[in-house]
DNA sequence: TTGAAAGCGCTAACAA
DNA sequence: TTGTTAGCGCTTTCAA
């Protein structure tokens, strides 16, 4: 009854039954030696090991997940467009799961359409869940679902079907922000709104519309841009254009308060914060460059992406696990891009 | 005989053999009809089609590399210091993968010694090659030789040993962009050096001060910081210390360059360019802000990217390929950040 | 504690 | 063109 043993002198990869052989045991007890908390004693422990070293053997991820129905790998899947500003949101979910002995299969998704593609190689990578930091529509989702599939949704939920979600809210620290500068004395301010389909930035200026309404105030003028540095030019000439008198401007997100601000310093020759407040949300690296010392509402994102790390592997342990929607709280940070409204 | 076909009913995924069951054929017949250019008669694929899409069959990309020694994997090393702000690379390496049917590993290093068990990863998942653009030994990079897993290194190569790398040659460039300050009357310019074991910055350095030498000059002095924009501060403040009638400060990347622009500007109250010019390297996105229109020489990163992944898939389909080094040449980007020096 | 044997889902000879 | 058969390298019962 002859073993498949390859010959010896192969170039290809040592296997478990070539380690098997050298130390003179059978190939299971080998397998079991590289498998954490089984029974093995320490005479045949030691023997496999000095053959495996010897040989450089390393078991095989792809036999072990065919075998044992986890692949330990995760797909993460970031938008571009929407990501670009955010790498240290991936770096850090690609930290937390290498640490859990996870691998990050990455997907850059700019369309909705191009996910159906991803979630095909997902399942056909079998990958044991999914982080999506990109558009999800609510079938794909489901799909996943119908996959006993985990989901995790950065920054993004569903309002009518239950997910796994981690979220930020910031109107505590929008409200920090509005009073402040209500107490700085603006009454006109616009607000810079970005693209339509922008979950995040809409929940921002529905929020910050609530508050201000709730003050008593409403915008003068409400523009859009796409989230860019570049976008915001066009709509804080739209803004001054439409409403002169504006003070203040809060955008949806960072990157356009930046392009505001450069608008409006740069070409526009105005003084921020001294003929024009801006404010932005997200709390970017860039806004704390000098030039910019950006007021804004931040994104714990290091604590966002434990979250999401911990739910996904919490959800990969026990697939009976419930929907959980985990939401952290945004913070205001003080900047000098806002100020007092200049009465001259 | 019977074959070890799953009960129907079960609510695990559909195999080759579900499908063959339900298209009355054989499974090897299912297996030909997903692989591109076999065979196949159009009565049997629109009969194994008809079944794949009823059972929503999708192949088992894990067990197709386990047979097919092909796991489809490139692993993608990136460390989060250096690449913080390269996005860009990651995305656009990404897509390409995509695009030509390769899924990307994703793999963040911060020390050299994290590689070690990066690559061990690497060869348990079978990837099929790698591309680094990170830190990677000699020593490191044998082993991947001995493995017979390619790699390619992105912005770093050895020089005693042939290796796969995509490089930018920024001497035209800087030639240019040297030249145009001594037009502009610059004669005491000083350096901003990236940190020690930064291959990038140190290659940029020399060759700077290469053809400043072939035109005459020496730095008046140099500075160094770790390539962010926090370190350019304390190396600005040694600069002027040390030679206060610098006119020109060239730095090793544009994230340092942003860094002294605003130290320049925002903290010790000097004009850029008026006062002092400063100049990077990069091409940096956040470069382009109006609040630092940076003279730069920017790198090629698409097509860098582009040629990376060329060359790693055809060192997949043909592992006996030489080595090979693409140097893409980086191109001056004129900016508002260097400027005539200022006679006053 | 160890070994024998089955089989995860697929590809790839080979034969028909 | 199609079916049969033998594994890929591993984990996991089941006996011993």
């Amino acid at each position: 009854m002859e073993q498949n043993v390859p010959k010896s002198g192969s170039k290809s990869r040592a296997t478990s039954y070539d380690v098997a052989r050298l130390a003179g045991v059978s190939q299971s007890a080998v397998s079991r030696c590289f498998k954490p908390g089984s029974s093995v004693s320490k005479k045949m422990r030691n023997k496999v090991m000095e053959a495996a070293k010897q040989l450089k053997y390393q078991p095989n991820a792809i036999a072990r997940s065919l075998i044992s129905r986890r692949s330990n790998l995760v797909a993460v899947l970031v938008s571009a467009r929407l990501n670009f500003y955010y790498p240290e949101v991936l770096f850090t979910l690609t930290d937390r799961f290498n640490e859990q002995n996870m691998r990050v299969l990455l997907f850059t998704v700019e369309q909705e359409s191009d996910v159906d593609d991803v979630l095909d190689q997902i399942w056909q990578y079998a990958a044991d869940g999914v982080i999506s930091a990109s558009h999800l529509s609510l079938a794909q989702h489901k799909l996943l679902e119908e996959r006993h599939i985990p989901v995790i949704m950065f920054n993004r939920y569903f309002d009518e079907h239950a997910s796994n979600s981690v979220w930020c809210d910031t109107r505590d620290g929008a409200t920090i922000l509005i009073d402040q500068l209500l107490m700085f004395g603006h009454k006109n301010i616009a607000l810079l709104h970005g693209p339509e389909d922008g979950m995040v930035g809409r929940e921002r200026m529905v929020i910050t519309k609530e508050i201000l309404k709730n003050r008593g105030i409403d915008p003068v003028v409400e523009s859009r841009g796409d989230y860019t540095y570049e976008s915001a030019s066009k709509a804080v000439q739209e803004i001054i254009e439409k409403a002169p008198h504006t003070t203040a401007i809060i955008a949806a997100n960072d990157m356009m308060a930046m392009g505001a601000i450069d608008e409006l310093r740069n070409v526009m020759g105005r003084k921020v914060p001294g003929d024009m407040s801006v404010a932005g949300f997200d709390g970017l690296g860039a806004g704390r460059f000098s030039s910019y010392e950006l007021t804004t509402v931040r994104q714990p994102i290091g604590r966002m992406s434990d979250a999401a790390v911990n739910m996904l592997l919490k959800r990969v342990e026990d697939s009976e696990l419930s929907m959980e929607k985990r939401v952290l709280a945004g913070t205001f940070l003080q900047g000098t891009s806002t100020g007092p409204v200049n009465l001259s």
